[in-house]
DNA sequence: TTCAATCCTGAGTTTAACAGTCGGGATTGG
DNA sequence: CCAATCCCGACTGTTAAACTCAGGATTGAA
């Protein structure tokens, strides 16, 4: 239940892509931090350009930048663009891993708590985390 | 954001003294369900016990019994046991791996939600799934 | 038109956690 | 005493994560 080193990098890139919205593409070379892999964290921003989050300029004055607004870029999409789809249980994909009925009560309680997790990491944008110091607002009912 | 097989052994031995509650203690040999490798389970079940959800006795017809009455185990204490406290980042565990101020606006989105991500988990009961067929109820507020 | 700064990509390598095995010891009912 | 069980630490194999590397493609500017 952690997550992996690439979801921190991606988060970083992606936060910094969007406090600087507004100064044209930015290069790798600004987006990573101290004791980011800088050839890593080239292959992050590969995996979210192809999920349609960012954007990316080639050339000088190249970079990245976000495709959409803050607003409408969530933790889910970012995790699920390096870390594959967001769910507990293999067996939520995979239908016939579960033969064994009883087994598989199981089941249809990964697929209700993937779907919990997923509205938890659906609902924090990179907007909220922007005006975040006072944390970040939301009350949500989950069924 | 997968569990490892750990959880998933952990919880089909969980669910299975859950249902054999009124039979005494269940030996591993019955607790285990085909292609599940009695040694690793052992193991498991050995955390499980550490942390206080399961109780056994050994010797001849000895086992494994719930410590608590299955309304009082969560999915995420089983989780938990085996698989470490559930926390999205070693960030919020970790103070100061996070002296960078400003990458760090991570920090209080990752704490607010692994509370999110453990309130979804922490409302599923052994007795939730046992009533499982049509699903588990819930309804919560999360902050 | 050349060059440097950038992105792009696929193929390595290293490392660490997961998953599973093994051997033997301790406990206890029959 | 013996067989069935739990208990535990050490070992091994496997796999995915976490990098590294080498080189190619694009483009703005000197």
């Amino acid at each position: 239940m952690k997550l992996s080193a690439k979801s921190h990098y991606a988060m970083h890139a992606m936060l910094h892509l969007a406090s600087y919205l507004n100064d044209g593409p930015q290069p790798l070379r600004r987006i990573i931090s101290a004791g980011q892999p800088r050839e890593y964290t080239e292959q992050l921003l590969g995996a979210l350009r192809r999920s349609g989050l960012i954007d990316s300029v080639r050339g000088t004055k190249g970079g990245y930048l976000l495709a959409r607004k803050p607003e409408e870029i969530t933790v889910a999409q970012i995790i699920e663009s390096v870390e594959g789809p967001l769910t507990l249980s293999h067996c939520v994909l995979n239908e016939d891993h579960c033969e064994n009925s009883e087994s598989c009560t199981l089941k249809s309680t990964w697929e209700h708590l993937t779907r919990g997790i997923e509205e938890v990491l659906g609902t924090v944008t990179l907007k909220d985390m922007l005006n975040n110091p006072a944390l970040i607002p939301q009350k949500k009912v989950i069924h």
